[in-house]
DNA sequence: AGCACATCTTGACACTGTCAAGACCGGGCC
DNA sequence: GGCCCGGTCTTGACAGTGTCAAGATGTGCT
């Protein structure tokens, strides 16, 4: 982005470039001890540059967090596009979507703990404005095709539904992920609550009770 | 010496019981600028005290977090027991444990963003480890009173997904809370996901697909 | 070659958490 | 009463942190 005509071949200056990697330690970091664990001098000292040197790539201590955040969305949005894409069945579809995202959030707990935390990341960020939105975009669209009786407001009620599940699951399973690492009992819980969210909400006539 | 001798009660030492203090002010810090805004100087400033004054009642400022947690459990166990207790049809009482939970986490947004966040808490605390668990224990008694055909595996199995789905509109709605406090809509979004995670996985024989 | 720019370092400042040591208050003891 | 003692808070200090202005250093362009 800022760096040039990216060369990381030759990356014979001091470092090569250095914003990826500082985005790397700081994924480390934060996956290692949580974002109060985070310290920018320590994300210096591991990338063996000067304390001030992350200001000149991301201003802030913020703006480094932000493009954490930034590619964690890139990384979501990417594997649940693929996901998307490769399942025709609409009913199919809801599912893999769902695998998609825990298994992106369980893969990469650094980026989860500071996607969602409106006090770590600069909202007015442009980049971030543009891809935190996206995966909601993604279920929200998956919804609307597979429920085309629902008026758009029952969409979105049923979308939020299965977005804040989703999510819980993530933030249960990347707390505890020290002592739990159920894998495939955890994807048999996604499994089945979606699929009972889908055919109760959906399927039937509900969202409205 | 700012503080003078505006002493509440009788309370002439130097403060009454800061302890209380502390927690209050430290619930309203983080509930203004979240968990990374938080300080223990500034809550000690709030406070009217030094610096080092809380290091006597809570050791480190992660002592004060996790008193700031245990109290969110303690409001929420009690909270869920006395909605659970008001209503005796088994089925209703879901729904009210679920409407009291998310309640109590919209109504403490800053106990809520210390409660789940192992970074920030110290887990060998005893009272911490006592109370942290009573909420999933509350729930799954609920659900196994609801369910008695299933084995316990399938009951921690359905316990779990409610658990996260409350977990995710708790965490959706506080971090959104400035621009959405679409309460009402959220009380109906809560119901239906309750409802059909109810229907779906004990109603019916579900839980295992 | 030399210039302009991007990149990184240096030194400094205010702020933070934590600790040892001391000051202060209360109520007990003789 | 006078005295000591445990609980409560303050003071002063230290290392560590984020951020800034200024300077140093390498890179590419003309």
């Amino acid at each position: 982005m800022v760096t040039g005509p990216e060369a990381p071949r030759r990356a014979n200056y001091h470092h090569g470039d250095l914003a990826a990697t500082l985005i790397a330690a700081t994924v480390d970091l934060v996956a290692e001890k949580g974002p109060s664990g985070f310290s920018l001098r320590e994300v210096a000292r591991r990338a063996g540059v000067s304390p001030a040197a992350p200001s000149h790539h991301f201003g802030d201590a913020r703006g480094l967090l932000t493009a954490v955040a930034v590619q964690g969305f890139e990384y979501l949005d990417r594997s649940v596009g693929e996901a998307v894409q490769s399942v025709t069945v609409p009913a199919d579809r809801l599912r893999a979507l769902a695998f998609a995202s825990v298994d992106i959030g369980l893969r990469h707990p650094g980026h989860v703990a500071v996607m969602f935390r409106p006090d770590l990341v600069d909202g007015s960020n442009e980049a971030f404005q543009e891809w935190s939105g996206k995966p909601l975009q993604r279920l929200g669209a998956v919804v609307a095709a597979l429920a085309p009786h629902l008026d758009p407001e029952q969409v979105d009620a049923v979308t939020s539904t299965i977005w804040a599940t989703l999510n819980g699951f993530v933030n249960l399973y990347t707390s505890t992920a020290d002592r739990l690492d159920a894998d495939p009992d955890l994807r048999r819980l996604v499994a089945t609550a979606v699929d009972v969210l889908h055919t109760g909400t959906i399927a039937t006539d509900g969202a409205q009770r």
